[in-house]
DNA sequence: TATGAATGAGTCTTCATTCAT
DNA sequence: CATGAATGAAGACTCATTCAT
């Protein structure tokens, strides 16, 4: 099989486990049975554990910014981005990425370099929040008022946040009432662009 | 010693080395090592790790709880709750309070009585996030528009978050730059109380 | 409380916990929950646990001993004998008496001690079941050819072969057909006896 | 290494840690000391300790029971059958055979999957006692008068009694007396064959 | 490239035993 | 006499990692 292929066979399979067991439980040997291959086969094409960590922190979340950055790009309507977010949001539920985030930023508390990896990880998706409110707020009386570097911040670390709460929950209704309240704030901000 | 006193040794050196190592090193013999005792200590007075996690996530919790209810219960001014906030929440990161219930919550990832105990704990800060609320938009225009129980979610899953980004740092200015933010936006909706 | 009376309720709890849980499991605390009285109290009255294991062996091995004596000696009929047995076996099954020496046999493997005061245990009833077997051979053809002393270690060791087979059943059906047999034989042994 | 050898070195080391150190000190660790393998060995292989200890009932006795029956097979005469039991009782001293199995009997109080194992392997002895039996009364006047069911139970039941018995003696002469006794009743049941 | 057997360090947990009360 | 809190050693078991094939 080609080096690549398996390379990213091994990363999926270690996003799947991370979401699925947690960062305790997600064992070389867990990751292999989630994968389908020997346990071997992570140490050919990684250092060791931490070394396939890192790599899955940039895997998942450069995989996740290209999609998003896809759906989101030129958007001027603040109902839109709700919408197209609520649908991302539910594919980061069904594939486990941010769940995998979140086990990785549990992880980094005993590894530096992890800590590293993700605090670049989380500063690009920063950037490219901020990119999105500053093109919502063009041409906009707010664009002066709102500090949108924090709100960026915030933003990020309120969909973290949302997502530990939801895998305490069997359902997943509490992100389902989040996105319908910020699609009526949404409503409320377009209103105020001129036509 | 007393029983009750060992039972809080254990309990807060819990706290401490969950916030410090994270999860996965949070072993018997570390919190032992933290505490000051004998790994077996922590036997003789709960069942297994996962009774003790499950005693810590309610212990801390209602130790802030009760420390949070003390300062903040009666406040009016926003401007006033977010100064006191930030207090709390520097207390918070120095003590690891928040640290060690991220960490429990991606623990829960594998223990469903884990993850039913911190449903219970994140339910009662959201009741008590939406009854500051409520507090505060009595009499105010808004008392009518804002959606507090989606509000007092996002509360709590934004200060997860942040806490959980601000792991990831060395220094702690991101915080600070949100309170900041914050304390603007709550002088802007302070002035809407009628005088 | 009298010291002697304790000594028994705790030689008493070994008894019956060797008999329920097999020897790896008779633990001090076990037996301490069995008897209804702190762990402590163990190490009040015998050194350690090989101690008390030591006085058990003896402790059963001659109350027992006193028990079937007083309901064979004097016995001149084979049949008697076997129906008198067949009550006593019952007895021993119910209060765990055999199975309790034959997880010490087991566990003399491991101290020497106990194998010593173990092999003067059975001496002591190799002696008996030899008394015993005389007394009824006495006038007899048989008396002159029957080796009996190889007899009657045999008796001994069936007893304790048919008690560990015994064990594993969940019904005890076998040692009734062994018993029945036994009658039989008994009754063909005693119509041998010259009138 | 091939698996199956591996797997085959472990049940032996299993088979004499039972034998010479009894059940309560065959540890994991004592196992990988007798067999010279790393106490890992073992968990790669088998389960748990149950499931070795399961599989070492099994193994050691279908290994004993093959030689049994290669030795014993279609003997008619009852001396030449306890000369050649007098053989490998020998061997089962030596190898540890009957003292394992002894141990594992009391290992089965506390491990009901044991004890079947146990169950369905002491009944296969049985049965093979039973064979053995009837192809000496076959054509005797005994053959409709003795139980043969019963008397396979008690000589399965005599092995195992007396295996304890002896492993409490330093000595190993109470065996010896009992096949010469044992030969002498032979030769006697010989006599009363049709010549 | 991939496999799977093997290892040794480290984890949770139990337990005999001690000792202050 | 008895209790129950505490300890440290040891046991079962897991797992990252290596290596021969």
């Amino acid at each position: 099989m080609a080096r690549a292929q398996t390379r990213d066979r091994v990363l999926r399979a270690a996003v799947r486990t991370l979401a699925s067991q947690g960062y305790a439980r997600t064992t070389a040997r867990a990751i292999a049975r989630t994968g389908g291959f020997a346990p071997g086969v992570i140490y050919y094409h990684f250092t060791d554990l931490e070394d396939l960590f890192l790599a899955t922190a940039r895997f998942t979340s450069r995989a996740r910014l290209e999609r998003y950055q896809a759906e989101i790009n030129g958007l001027t309507s603040a109902v839109d981005l709700v919408r197209r977010l609520r649908r991302l949001y539910a594919e980061d539920g069904a594939e486990g990425h941010i769940a995998a985030v979140q086990e990785l930023i549990a992880a980094a508390t005993s590894s530096t370099r992890l800590a590293e990896q993700l605090r670049a990880e989380t500063g690009i998706w920063r950037d490219f929040a901020e990119t999105v409110l500053r093109g919502l707020l063009a041409n906009t009386p707010l664009a002066s008022v709102v500090p949108t570097r924090e709100l960026a911040t915030a933003a990020v670390a309120g969909y973290l946040g949302i997502e530990m709460l939801s895998h305490l929950e069997a359902d997943r209704t509490a992100p389902d009432a989040l996105f319908d309240a910020a699609e009526r704030a949404a409503a409320l901000a377009d209103s105020l662009h001129p036509q």
